[in-house]
This record gives structure tokens, C-alpha cells and sequence, in this order.
RNA sequence: GGCUUCAUAGCUCAACUGGAUAGAGCAACUGCCUUCUAAGCAGUAGGUUUCUGGUUCGAGUCCAGAUGAAGUCACCA
């Protein structure tokens, strides 16, 4: 049984004996002692004073004798204002430590599918994308590690005006480019998305200028939103989706090329940041889905169609709007396809949870979407979750990819896989590398330090990039996780090479173990409920801080005490396995993370 | 304007869900490599947790108001 249980239930004991009172143990918090005080687990007695008449400091006497008089665990205790320290007996961290090493979830019957990346092939992918990529992957991780079962997928939105704008660019002043080793496809695309946009604004200034040369009652912004209206550029868009929803083919053949350039570039960005999926959703596919709902709605009496014929939903009754469903010409619109993709996936996988990693700029967007689909009934609706994150915003504001403010995926991962090039051949301690294990050392670092600057970051808060400053190796970093890791790692292969054993037999009656030691037991311990609790609150950036606390310790702990050069050979081996479990939970956590560990740096 | 979210050291973030003297990293300054990897460790300095009230044994955390910032409120996606 786990300790912090044990105590728990024997305070309920105490409760019950010495003054009648019952009290869950579930009810009983514990919380871990604060370093400056004597001690290691804390009970704080405050709430309890008026039920037991008792002023604080005697009631945490009184508990804390009974503690000593009755468990064997407990050796000491000290009163501090209402806070009751209790400090365990040496010798049952060995105890704590061997039973709290158990790191495996059982299985859950629940499915779960996360959809998370979800692009659009008019552009490459840029740092807010990175965050939703490694949310996303991590997140599944966590799930699939607490015994979920769990599909990943994306929806890639590969239709509308945004890709017929880039299609249109490209056949004005394309000049048949090819992607090339200097310019993937993705960018390519990208490239002609700007160069339409900058069209288009020369266009609406123009034709702006002239509405006011005409009817100078116009304001500035009037002219401007009657020309954004007539400029040909955005006319010839329209025109060219029309013709791709008629299916014209010549249309169709330079979507289909554009895409799959994309769609290369795509592939080779998230093979470098080591996400893929189960399956790929495409909204070219699903964009026309949700009209049946729709109609399922319209008979439940769920929704009501207006005298025009478009179809909404009322959601005054719970805060919200009236929501449009279905445009009067009886198309649909963004959220008609999420019902009906919603729906297909179930068909799919029948999901108990559907997570959504999506912007928080979609709020709005998601809690429409699960009231909807809570009032059509639909068994996944209670489990829908939009699992939103902050911006990741610049020193000026928002990224914007039409205005070219991004910070590309691509050029900072290769300008991260440099800085961990250069970092690591500065320190010179790379005797004995092959040059694809070096190559694959500067990917492994260069990574690590990205995704964990991005994911330690709580995700529903906005996040500030200022590219001028780069990404640290250095302090709270992923970099200096993986090194503590390398560091046991070497330990451990010179602990192997003294053949010590990693069994805790030996260590029965074991006790001489130093307050920092103590801690590290409690971090190892706690990783677990760590895990869980990130599950919970799909919340990657709790697992990211306890592997950097841990860390943390363990550093203190190296560089205060010996592990090799232990003389008592308990001592040695009980620190070597210490380390073990250390690395083993530093490993696991940033695996969770969806970063990797090198054994040597 | 309505609704939602946010505001913590110069900067980037924590704070076990209401607990003790609010903690880390970066930047600045001091020390520590003939000892298991110094991408490290130890230390100094840095705070009226935006402001004003309230709730209670106790508030960065809960409530009300003020100020500031962001998002959203489309027959856009």
C-alpha cells in the first residue's frame, strides 16, 4: 500500500479515537513537506480545529503522538502552527521506493481519438503549428501510456477560396516552377499564397482610390470594402472554385499537383519532428458531410428552418446565438462538416472521447459544436473535448502567414539542428561519435530543446517567441534533461561493467539514506501520479516540470555525493539504482513528450 | 458594445487546485573542473502577485468592481 494511503487512513483512525469525529482518508490531504522545514510529509490540521474544539498547535500534538504510538512508519513529528510535520522512518524508504517503481497503467476500455496538426495546403507550416503538432502527439502519448486506446488523426483542409487563391497566383506568374532542393513544395505553394495576396491588396488599393475620386463621401474604409469585393483577383478566385466544385478537370489537375507538393513537403516536416498519424482526414472529401444531420435535426424539432430556407439552431437557452447550420442556397457551411465528420469518424472507430487540438481562437466554434451534438444525441457528444491553446505570438503580435511574419517550421528546426552543432563541437566531448551518430545527436538535441520550450508551457496560455532571442540550451531546458540522462546513462554502463546488480534483495534493512536521496524517491514515486494527472487535464506541461524537477535534484544529488566512488557497497549499489530510476523516469516522461534521449553527449 | 480568457522578478515561465517566508530558468554579479560528462553545481541580487474592496484561521489562487491586453460574436474557415 501506498504510504501517503496508509497515513491518510491511520489520521481517520486518530480522528475517530480521540475525539468520534469520522472522516474519509480519501478526505485527508497530504501534501509533500516544504524543504525549509524538518520533515516530509505535512498534515495541516487548520480545517479540523472547530470540529474538535482544539486549538491548532494541540490538535497537531495530539495527532502527532498518536501517530508515533501507533504506526510504525512514522519516527518523528514537529508542530508548526498548524501545520503537523511527520517524518517517515529511514527504513521504510527502501519500501517506498521498490513499491512505487511500478510504472505501468492497467488498460482502460475507453477509445479515444485525437485530431490534432490539421493544416491547410496553402502554406507551410510555422511555430504555432509546431505547438499544435507536439500537443497533439504528446497528448496521444499520455493517453495511450494511462491505458486508453487511442487514434490519431488529421484533417488536412485541402479546398476553398484560401487554396484557389494560391492555385490562381500560381497560374498568373507560375511559369510552370517545380518544387526543388531549394524550395520544397509546401513553400512553393506558400510562396504563390503571398504573391496573390500582394496582387490582390495593389488591386483593392486601386480600385479603392478610384471609388473616392468618384464619391468623395466615401470613408477610407468603405472604399476599401467595396473594392475588396470587385477587385478581379478575388473575383477570379470565386470563379476558379466554382469550377472545382463542378468538377472542371483542368482545375482539378492543378489542385491535384499543387496538393501533392504539399503534401511532400508536409511528409518531410513531420518526419522531422517525429509525428505521423493513423489516419488522414481531407476536407475535399468530407466538405459536402452533415447535411443529413441537418435534416435528423429539422425532424427532432432541433433546429428550425427560416423563411428563406436556411436552416439554425437557437442556442439562447444556453448563452449562445442563433447559429446558421445551412445557407439559404441549402450549401453548408464550416460547422455543418464537423457534424458530419464528427459522425463518419464514429463510424470509423467508435470514439468514447474525441479530442480536438485546435487554437483557441475556435472556442467559440467547439462549444456550439458539442451542444449540437449533444442535442442530437450522439454517444461521443459528452465526451467531446477542444482541448485549446494559446498563440504563440511574436514581440509585434500575431503571426500572420499572408503578411509573412511567420516563424517557419522548417528554417527553425534547421536553425536548431545548427546551434546544436555548434554548441556540441564547442564542448569538444564527441570522441568516438560516427558522423551519422553525431548527425543524429544534433537532430535528437535540437528537438528535444523545441519541444520542450513549447510544451512546458501550460497550453491554454499564450505563448511569447522572440526569434532574436534563441531557443536555450541551457537551465530550464530540454537539453539539460537529456544531459542529467547521458550523464546517468554513463553511470549506468560503468555500473554494468562492476556488474552491480539493480535488485532491490540485497537492500532489505537498508536505511542510511541522505534527505536528497529521500527526495529523489519522492519524485520517482510521484511520476506516476504526475502522468495521470496530465491525462487528466491533457496537460503535457505537468509531465515537462516533474521531469525537470527531478532533474533538478539529481543534479544536486551528483554533484554532492559520490555513486561510483561510494566506499559501502549498499550505499554505491543503492545509489546506482537510485540513478536508474531517475533516468528511467526522466526517459519515459520525455517520451510522453514525444522527445528523445541520447546515451551519450 | 455583449460574451470568454488572461495580467506573478527586467525577460520567459512555475506555484501540488485555499496553506507556512510566492519558486525556477535567462540576463547581471561571486565562487567550483588532477574526482562518476562544467550543456553542470553552489551562492548574491531582483516581488505591494496590475489596482481597490470583500469572503475566512489563512487569498497569487474564490467573489465584486476598476484598469490594461487578447480572442470571439459572419449565409468566412
Amino acid at each position: 500500500m501506498n504510504i501517503e494511503l496508509q497515513l491518510a487512513s491511520d489520521i481517520s483512525n486518530a480522528f475517530q479515537l480521540l475525539f468520534g469525529l469520522s472522516l474519509e482518508a480519501s478526505a485527508i490531504q497530504l501534501q509533500p513537506t516544504r524543504k525549509e522545514f524538518e520533515g516530509n510529509l505535512t498534515f495541516i490540521v487548520f480545517p479540523y480545529v472547530k470540529q474538535t474544539h482544539k486549538k491548532p498547535e494541540e490538535l497537531g500534538e495530539l495527532i502527532g503522538n498518536y501517530l508515533i504510538n501507533h504506526t510504525s512508519y512514522v519516527s518523528k513529528y514537529q508542530v508548526i502552527k498548524g501545520f503537523l510535520n511527520l517524518t517517515l522512518q529511514t527504513k521504510s524508504w527502501i519500501q517506498i521506493f521498490s513499491e512505487g517503481i511500478d510504472f505501468k497503467f492497467a488498460k482502460r476500455s475507453e477509445k479515444v481519438m485525437v485530431e490534432y496538426s490539421s493544416p491547410n495546403t496553402n502554406k507551410p507550416l510555422h511555430l504555432g503549428h509546431l505547438r499544435n503538432n507536439f500537443l497533439g502527439w504528446s497528448i496521444s502519448q499520455i493517453l495511450k501510456e494511462v491505458g486508453y486506446e487511442v487514434m490519431m488523426v488529421n484533417l488536412v483542409n485541402d479546398r476553398g477560396i484560401h487554396i484557389c487563391k494560391s492555385m490562381l497566383a500560381y497560374q498568373k506568374f507560375g511559369n510552370g516552377e517545380k518544387p526543388s532542393s531549394t524550395l520544397k513544395g509546401d513553400h512553393l505553394v506558400g510562396k504563390y499564397y503571398v504573391m496573390f495576396d500582394k496582387w490582390y491588396k495593389e488591386q483593392v488599393k486601386e480600385i479603392a482610390a478610384k471609388h473616392r475620386q468618384e464619391n468623395p463621401s466615401l470613408s477610407e474604409e468603405q472604399a476599401e470594402e467595396l473594392a475588396e469585393k470587385e477587385a478581379p483577383a478575388i473575383l477570379q478566385a470565386q470563379e476558379m472554385l466554382r469550377k472545382w466544385e463542378e468538377g472542371d478537370p483542368e482545375i482539378v489537375a492543378l489542385w491535384k499537383q499543387m496538393n501533392s507538393w504539399v503534401y511532400e513537403g508536409f511528409e518531410a516536416t513531420y518526419r522531422k519532428i517525429g509525428v505521423h498519424f493513423d489516419k488522414i482526414y481531407y476536407e475535399s472529401d468530407t466538405y459536402l458531410l452533415g447535411k443529413d444531420l441537418v435534416q435528423e435535426g429539422l425532424e427532432k424539432g432541433i433546429f428550425y428552418r427560416k423563411s428563406d430556407g436556411s436552416v439554425w439552431v437557437d442556442l439562447t437557452a444556453e448563452g449562445l446565438d442563433h447559429k446558421l447550420l445551412l445557407r439559404s442556397d441549402g450549401t453548408s457551411v464550416y460547422i455543418t462538416q464537423d457534424l458530419g465528420t464528427a459522425d463518419m469518424r464514429y463510424q470509423d472507430f467508435p470514439m468514447n472521447k474525441l479530442i480536438y487540438v485546435v487554437g483557441n481562437e475556435q472556442e467559440y466554434h467547439f462549444k456550439v459544436l458539442k451542444l449540437i451534438l449533444q442535442k442530437l444525441g450522439r454517444p461521443y457528444a459528452e465526451g467531446l473535448y477542444h482541448l485549446s491553446y494559446g498563440m504563440v505570438e511574436l514581440p509585434e503580435g500575431k503571426m500572420k502567414s499572408r503578411e509573412g511574419t511567420v516563424v517557419d517550421a522548417d528554417d527553425l528546426i534547421e536553425e536548431m539542428i545548427e546551434t546544436a552543432r555548434e554548441r556540441t563541437l564547442a564542448l569538444g566531448k564527441i570522441e568516438g561519435f560516427t558522423e551519422e551518430e553525431l548527425q543524429k545527436l544534433y537532430h535528437v538535441l535540437a528537438m528535444g530543446a523545441l519541444k520542450y520550450y513549447l510544451l512546458r508551457v501550460e497550453p491554454s496560455k499564450k505563448m511569447l517567441f522572440n526569434p532574436k532571442e534563441s531557443i536555450d540550451f541551457q537551465g530550464n531546458t530540454g537539453v539539460y534533461i537529456q544531459y542529467t540522462y547521458a550523464k546517468i546513462a554513463s553511470i549506468l554502463r560503468k555500473a554494468k561493467a562492476e556488474n552491480i546488480s539493480l535488485s532491490f534483495t540485497e537492500l532489505q534493512d537498508f536505511s542510511d539514506i541522505e534527505p536528497i536521496e529521500q527526495q529523489l524517491i519522492s519524485a520517482i514515486v510521484r511520476y506516476k501520479q504526475k502522468v495521470e494527472e496530465a491525462a487528466q487535464e491533457y496537460a503535457p506541461s505537468i509531465i515537462a516540470n516533474h521531469a525537470y524537477e527531478t532533474a533538478k535534484t539529481y543534479n544536486t544529488f551528483y554533484n554532492t555525493f559520490s555513486i561510483l566512488g561510494e566506499s559501502h557497497p549498499l550505499k554505491k549499489q543503492f545509489r546506482v539504482i537510485l540513478s536508474y530510476y531517475v533516468a528511467e523516469v526522466l526517459k519515459r516522461s520525455f517520451r510522453l513528450l514525444g522527445i528523445e534521449m541520447p546515451e551519450r553527449m
